[in-house]
RNA sequence: GGAGAGUUGCCGGAGCGGUUGAACGGGGCGGUCUCGAAAACCGUUGUGCCCUUAUGGGUACCCAGGGUUCGAAUCCCUGACUCUCCGCCA
């Protein structure tokens, strides 16, 4: 969340943030709420801080024997009066934190402004499209004739968009998701995470998926717990509540989960095969770091999400969102969109973002600097990467005229076998 | 699922309902001493909110939320979590 203060002095920028990430947060009942609360706070304390005084005196008193009922009159009064303002008080301080929660991150300043996708700026391109000498299939074909996937059971046992992998299909899928946990662990300096696929609704509101987004959440009613929609909601969520020390920062962590999303509303798009998924999986890259080091660390990451695909060899670009299409936390993002060779077209396999202090004061991840003042950190993600799109890609590039499929030699030694 | 124990400040650990933001010990930080260091001694040591900002002041916080009371870390209720035992179980 944005600090309220500086809402309170800043409302036009939150108020153009709000407009040009398409969001519909309302603001003015904010701040007048906010004004309200502040008012009763003022009167409550100074009630309170008379309480508190008499109340010593009716101590002294009784202790030495004297009178003290025109005291406890005046407290009966005051102690009802303050049992009011109490109530008033914390649902107003209720009202204000639920209003906050639903003010959205404010975009760096060098991220494009326009309201869809289209407006979505491409930085680069990297690589080229593959050449190849006959008609290339594409992944469903693929995976079809080489018996990796098993869509229409999936869609049996739990609906459309959870898919089976079968047999070679899921060595090769777990092939894919140790060479990217490997790679991030050896090469970029990670610490590998496995962590809980069910979190709470305190887990779920930290990073800023709840409460905007709780209709694309499975939930289990029961426990009141949310199935993660990504590896970054349990994994940012880890230091909730605690104070770290400079000395620990940055911290890196990767982590391999299943993602489940409803995406409701969005049936009938692009689902072709491996494209639109409820349960996907995904190596996820979080992020802690001091503020001063946050645009830095995105670079990073971006370039640790790169490195995937230029070991598998795939042509890619990478995209800046515009304020637009930036989720609701971020501040800025890049995605990273691979070449599907047989498809044509490029397919969205990473989204990389820096979040500031944003879910960092949601989830009250603070931590001391070196000069000893509390601060709160700056949080980061990105994919590295979320395997159904780069399935898709590898199996478009990687085909052969026969349509078998031959494996990138990157994957062989975690892949022990032929096809 | 059943039974019991626990949850206090950076850590350990006290705390008859009033002067307790919290004894005591340890740690950290600053200082004295020393060529340095250790030891000893002295001092200091949390966070949020509100008001005012040069400074400062008020208030809240002893797991969370309710309640009793003029007044609660201290009494009552509910919940969460941790630990132990039993049951069930990959």
């Amino acid at each position: 969340m944005i600090d309220l203060k500086f809402i309170r002095t800043n409302p036009d920028l939150i108020r153009t943030a709000i407009q040009n990430k398409n969001e519909k947060a309302d603001l003015d009942l904010l701040l007048g709420k906010d004004e309200e609360r502040r008012k009763l706070q003022y009167e409550f304390d100074n009630l309170r801080a008379r309480q508190n005084a008499v109340s010593q005196t009716i101590a002294q008193k009784k202790r030495s024997h004297e009178d003290a009922t025109q005291e406890l009159a005046e407290m009966a009064d005051v102690a009802s009066r303050i049992k009011n303002l109490q109530s008033n008080l914390a649902e107003l301080n209720a009202t204000v934190e639920s209003l906050l929660l639903t003010i959205p991150n404010i975009p760096q300043a060098d991220v494009p402004i326009g309201k869809d996708e289209s407006f979505n700026e491409v930085i680069r391109y990297v690589g080229q499209p593959p050449t190849m000498d006959f008609v290339p299939k594409d992944h469903l074909d693929i995976a079809t004739q080489n018996s990796f996937l098993d869509l229409p059971r999936g869609a049996k046992i739990s609906g459309s968009g959870f898919p089976i992998y079968t047999a070679t299909g899921a060595k090769l899928e777990r092939a894919i998701i140790n060479f990217m946990l490997e790679y991030h662990i050896q090469n970029h300096g990670y610490t590998e995470l496995m962590v809980p696929l069910a979190v709470t609704r305190k887990t779920m509101t930290g990073t800023g998926q709840l409460p905007k987004l709780e209709s694309d959440m499975y939930h289990i009613a029961e426990d009141d717990l949310f199935l993660i929609p990504t590896a970054e909601v349990p994994v940012t969520n880890i230091y909730a509540d605690e104070v770290l020390s400079y000395k620990d920062l940055p911290k890196k962590f990767v982590a391999y989960t299943p993602c489940f999303r409803r995406e409701a509303g969005s049936y009938g798009k692009d689902t072709r095969g491996l494209q639109r998924l409820h349960q996907f999986n995904k190596v996820e890259m979080v992020r802690f770091v001091e503020p001063e080091n946050s645009e830095q660390a995105l670079d990073e990451m971006l370039a640790d999400a790169e490195d995937i695909l230029m070991a598998f060899g795939l042509h890619y670009r990478v995209v800046s969102l515009c304020t637009g299409d930036l989720s609701f936390a971020s501040q800025k993002t890049y995605d990273l969109e691979v070449w599907a060779a047989g498809s044509k077209k490029y397919l969205e396999v990473s989204s990389v973002s820096n979040f500031g202090e944003f879910q960092a004061r949601r989830a009250n991840i603070r931590y001391k600097d070196s000069e000893g003042k509390m601060r709160h950190l700056h949080t980061l993600n990105g994919s590295g990467l979320a395997t159904p799109r780069l399935m898709i890609a590898l199996l478009e590039q990687y085909q052969k005229a026969d349509g078998s499929f031959q494996v990138p030699e990157v994957l062989k030694p975690f892949l022990e076998l032929r096809i």
